[in-house]
DNA sequence: CGGTATCTTGAAGCTAGTCAATCTGCGTGG
DNA sequence: CCACGCAGATTGACTAGCTTCAAGATACCG
């Protein structure tokens, strides 16, 4: 249609330039070894000096903090590709864990800036990462500050969607985290996610198939129902598909 | 006191450091002349390509974005010295309007970039400038996503508070911002705002003079208050430095 | 000294949280 | 391979905290 939404287009932008800001910073962590990390499992603490950066090679990664007794906020998962860690100065600000049986790759924070230091395409490639990660930190104020758990739900399970996985065949999503990762990501609980889901799926707008999986049977639906879509009523899934 | 609370550090740290960043980075807009902007204008529109960095030199302004009918969502607010536009790469994902009468000053993103690349001390500048505003996103999700009404209003002044204004005599805190920005800024409506300034007033710990100022009568219970002190009446901050 | 925008206060409603019981997918071991 | 056990998920009943709607009060302006 001739209708194209700025943030549709943002976004369709924004994931093209994390890729190659990835794939440029990547090469800064193929002569370290690959380490395994099995589920559950830390990979570094928040309060910690934040001496190394990851890289997430495979696996699903989780970041949060703890505030007072029993307050979890993840602030963000890192899925294959993603970079750790490079929005620190001084501190680990996040305790970094797998979700999955995940294998990443270190490199030190000392060696990562001498690098982009050195390479002039490094720099730049840097920057856009801080900038993406400031972009996705920004959405997420966005969903915490104004969206219900309907919205929230629907947010996340586009944004997981969209995110073009191996294995996601014909309309199956692979939800790896489980319902209280999810529940503190989004700033709900695990029995309101549950309800949500429950309550999609009755809508047959997705179902879960197992504990890790849902089907997404009606995307323009569930985008319309996230809150960003500028509500066109038909048209606005567009966007999800291109780039 | 002989207690230090480790946020507290951190935010002792990023605070210099912010302003390290900001002074060198504010050498690149000397040469250019300052703009006045009355209160409630805007700066700059969110979804307009991002041609230029603003910097503030007098005055304060929010960044705020619209989604829905009428949710606005103000992401952060800028003092003097801050500048407004550095994690961007193509368009504004914000609206930027004066609270206060302001003065800025702009400088094109070409020029900026070109600047930066330059010199070879503005790029750690901007590199830090750009984690700043990272830690800043994560302590707001925090926010949003786990504190209580109470616990929201307390952090936000003991943040306004902590940023050393001129005229911020004895216990005397000036907020130039009205409640409904407030409440955008805390996930809030301004009912709410209004009504959990009362009760900490009724209990003295900080006390509303006229629409604009805040004595402050009890700043150690406000930051107890606020949810990020470890609550350490003795002991349980261990938690952070051991695991 | 009014007029008005802003703020405060009150009462009612609703969404998501809490607590508790039940169910189910999934891995394990017989 | 199936039965079992259990962590994780769902569902239900109730509650709390914030929002909504609607009056009033107050600060600040001309």
């Amino acid at each position: 249609m001739l209708m194209q939404n700025n943030h549709a287009f943002d976004n369709a932008e924004k994931t093209l330039e994390a890729l190659h800001a990835g794939q440029s910073l990547s090469s800064l962590f193929v002569s370290s070894a690959a380490e395994s990390v099995a589920a559950g499992k830390a990979i570094c603490w928040e309060g910690d000096k934040a001496s190394h950066l990851f890289q997430v090679e495979e696996g699903v990664v989780r970041l949060h903090r703890i505030i007072g007794e029993g307050r979890r906020v993840i602030t963000a998962f890192h899925f294959a590709g993603d970079l750790i860690g490079a929005s620190l100065q001084n501190d680990f600000l996040f305790t970094a864990e797998a979700v999955t049986e995940c294998k990443i790759r270190r490199i030190s924070r000392k060696n990562f800036h001498e690098e982009v230091a050195r390479s002039n395409a490094l720099g730049p490639a840097y920057i856009s990462l801080l900038c993406q990660e400031a972009a996705a930190a920004h959405e997420q104020m966005v969903l915490l500050s104004k969206k219900n758990a309907e919205e929230r739900l629907c947010s996340f399970i586009v944004k997981l969607a969209s995110r073009r996985s191996p294995q996601s065949r014909q309309g199956l999503l692979r939800v790896p985290m489980n319902r209280q990762d999810i529940a503190d990501h989004l700033g709900l609980t695990i029995e309101t996610v549950s309800r949500t889901i429950t309550k999609l799926a009755s809508r047959n707008i997705v179902v879960p198939e197992g504990r890790h999986d849902l089907r997404i049977v009606n995307l323009a639906r569930l985008v319309q129902l996230s809150g960003d879509a500028d509500d066109f009523s038909e048209d606005s899934c567009h966007r999800v598909n291109l780039h």
